[in-house]
Order: C-alpha cells, then structure tokens, then sequence
DNA sequence: TGTACATCAGTGAACGCGCGTTCACTGATGTAC
DNA sequence: TGTACATCAGTGAACGCGCGTTCACTGATGTAC
C-alpha cells in the first residue's frame, strides 16, 4: 500500500527521531532495527526504503541528536543556567533526550567512520559554545570543564545508589560553578 | 579429558583475566563468551564447567578490573605522578589494561544487580583514593576530579581526531595539575 | 604401593533466539495521455 | 477532467549468522580399598 510523498517524508523523519532516542537510551548496538519500526507502528521490511542500513541511520539518527539536544544548540542562556540544566537529575534520568556525548561516548570506539566523524564534529561544537559561554576561561578549563561535563553524566548514570548519583551531580556543578563564578581560572 | 586441580583452577583465573580485558576493550554486550574462551585455547562448552552465566563472569571480570587496573589499588605515586598516569595517550590506547570507569561506565545502565554494584563499589574507592591523594581538596573538588578523569578518556577514545584527542588529554591533565598545585580549591 | 572405579574439566555439536538484511507481494499514489 | 498504468511505501516471511546455553561424550585425575 503505497504512501503519499509527505507520508512517506514524515516516516523517514520519525525514524531519525526515535533512532535518535533510542540509541541513546540504550545504545546504537543495543537497539535494533525492529525496535525502531515498532516504534513506528511498522514492520521491518520497510525500513530499507528509507535507509541503505543501520549504519546509515546511526550516522543520521546521531547528526539529529546534536541538533536536537547538543551543548552547541543555539540558547541565550548563562553559563551557570547551561550548567544547572545538564549536571541535573533531569538530565540524568532522560538520556534518550539528552546530551548524546555523554550517552553515545563508549559506543563510538566501535562505530564505523560516518558516525564517528558526526560524533567528532558534535565534541567541536560543543566546545566552541563552551568558548562562548565563559570567554574568560582558558582553553586547557574548556577541555576540563566538557570532561568533567560528560564524565559526571556518564558515572551518575552508572552508579547503582541514588545517593552517591545525586552527589556526584552536586559535587560536580558545584565545583564548577563556583569555578566559573570570578573569571580567574 | 580431565585436568588437575591446579591446571582447573588456572584455566578459571585465565578466563576472568582474559574477560576484565576483553569487556573493557570492546564492552560487556559486545565480547562474547566465545571469544573469552577461544582467548584461552577452549572451546565454549567448558565454560560453564566455572561460570554459572555469562553474567557471573562479568561481575567477576568487573571486580578484577577495579582489583588490577582501578584508582584504588595500592600505590605510593603523588597525585600528580597518578593523573600524569590517567590521563595519557598510553592510558587512552590500552583499554584493556587501564581503569574499568571510563571503559565500563556506558554498559551498566543496561547491566544486572551484581554487575552495577561491583561498579558502584569500584567509585566509591575511587573517590576515596582521590580523597587520600588530594587530602587538601574539598568534596565538591574530588567529584569533579573523578568525573573529569573518566569524561576526558572517554571522550579521548570516542574522538576519530587524534589531534583533537591529544588535546582533549593534554587540557584536561594541564588543567588539574594547575588546579591541585596550590592547596586553594 | 597397586588396582578399580567414580569424578569431572574440557570437547564439539546442537538448541532456540534475535539480529541485519532481502525479497515477492500488495495496493494506493502519482503520472502520461 | 478522466482513465490506464507504472511506481513504490510498507508488509511479513525468510535468509544466514552469532549469541548464550545445554548436553552426551571422552579420558585423565583423584579416591577408596
């Protein structure tokens, strides 16, 4: 049953998307193509209309998460708002519409070029929007400071007791606030 | 064909060694039991001869990596001799043989009870190694420290750009040393 | 100390399963006239 | 504007493959006497 151009249009768009959540949520590996679908509403076979294969869609889906949800997405907010928003339980509890440096970081090493690169480009930017957001800080603090950003999520996300998790998340925004607050670093 | 005692014995802490590597080179989900066997000369079917799941073995594997590789282990290195070590190109290139936090952090969210707390575990010993390492340091600066640790190799690993990657490393390492030299933070 | 036998470490084929991908098919959409 | 037909988005079964796990079997090891 053939669909309409912008039907057709609007499947291929919400593939990305749920592509986009669910690897982060769990994992490009870990997600398959039928879950995709399913999430969908469709079945497996039509998914090659839309993609030559998984890899293809990984690349996309991993584009679309740095647009959608990247440290570099245009914001007017402050340093310190960026700051509270991403080292957050919020944050840390919905990694499928979150940060995807954080959540794809481990997956990377085994992905093939295209995905890489989009990864590589997405770490880029995020640290170009760091330079913006505090311009007094030297470049070795950006590096650390997107470190700390990505390691905190990650080990929050990790770690099996919400207290020590919730700490880990306050001690790391509070360093780092505190750290940003007189330009001297 | 039946081995000795010692030759069993043996061929269990071959297989728990060759694992820790194994499920830190290319993640727990990604290594198979095949491939730990088969790094031992076996076949799979010995392997339940010791393991009562692939999943016995890698919380096993798990404590062995913090046991071996961990920021915790016995060491009289300074804080500067021990990051100077962390935060490495050699650190970043192997893996298999360093530390179980960057490595594993992204394949606990998905993994069992007695998987996650062995990892638990292994950062509460972190930090209180960072706390011995850094007495001077407040809490705050220890969780930022941990965290900047294990984001700067994951993201060194994850980048397809080893200029960007020796950046990323060597920002990270000049900024900490800075920021441990004077007692202040 | 020697012998008979039970134990069990390791083999290798098989299992059921889910994966990524392919393909014959369906029937509404889009196009040519 | 109406009709005939080619196109192609989506279906659903099938493929080959590798996974974790099971199991009948082998034969050296360990033990009982």
């Amino acid at each position: 049953m053939r669909r309409s151009r912008e039907e057709a249009a609007r499947t291929r768009r919400t593939a990305v998307a749920a592509a986009s959540r669910l690897f982060r949520e769990r994992g490009i590996e870990a997600a398959s193509v039928s879950e995709v679908m399913a999430s969908l509403g469709m079945t497996d076979g039509g998914f090659y209309r839309h993609f030559e294969s998984k890899e293809a869609l990984a690349a996309e889906a991993c584009a679309a998460a740095f647009a959608e949800s990247g440290l570099a997405r245009e914001s007017s907010a402050s340093a310190k708002a960026v700051l509270r928003g991403y080292l957050s339980e919020a944050h840390r509890d919905a990694p499928g519409a979150g940060c995807p440096l954080p959540a794809l970081a481990s997956d990377m090493a085994r992905q093939p070029a295209a995905v890489r690169q989009t990864y590589t480009d997405g770490v880029r930017s995020a640290l170009a929007r760091i330079g913006q957001l505090v311009p007094g800080a030297r470049r070795e603090a950006r590096f650390a400071l997107l470190a700390g950003m990505v390691g905190e999520l990650a080990l929050a996300r990790a770690v099996d007791d919400e207290g020590l998790s919730a700490a880990i998340l306050r001690g790391t925004r509070g360093f780092w606030t505190r750290s940003l607050e007189p330009p001297k670093t």
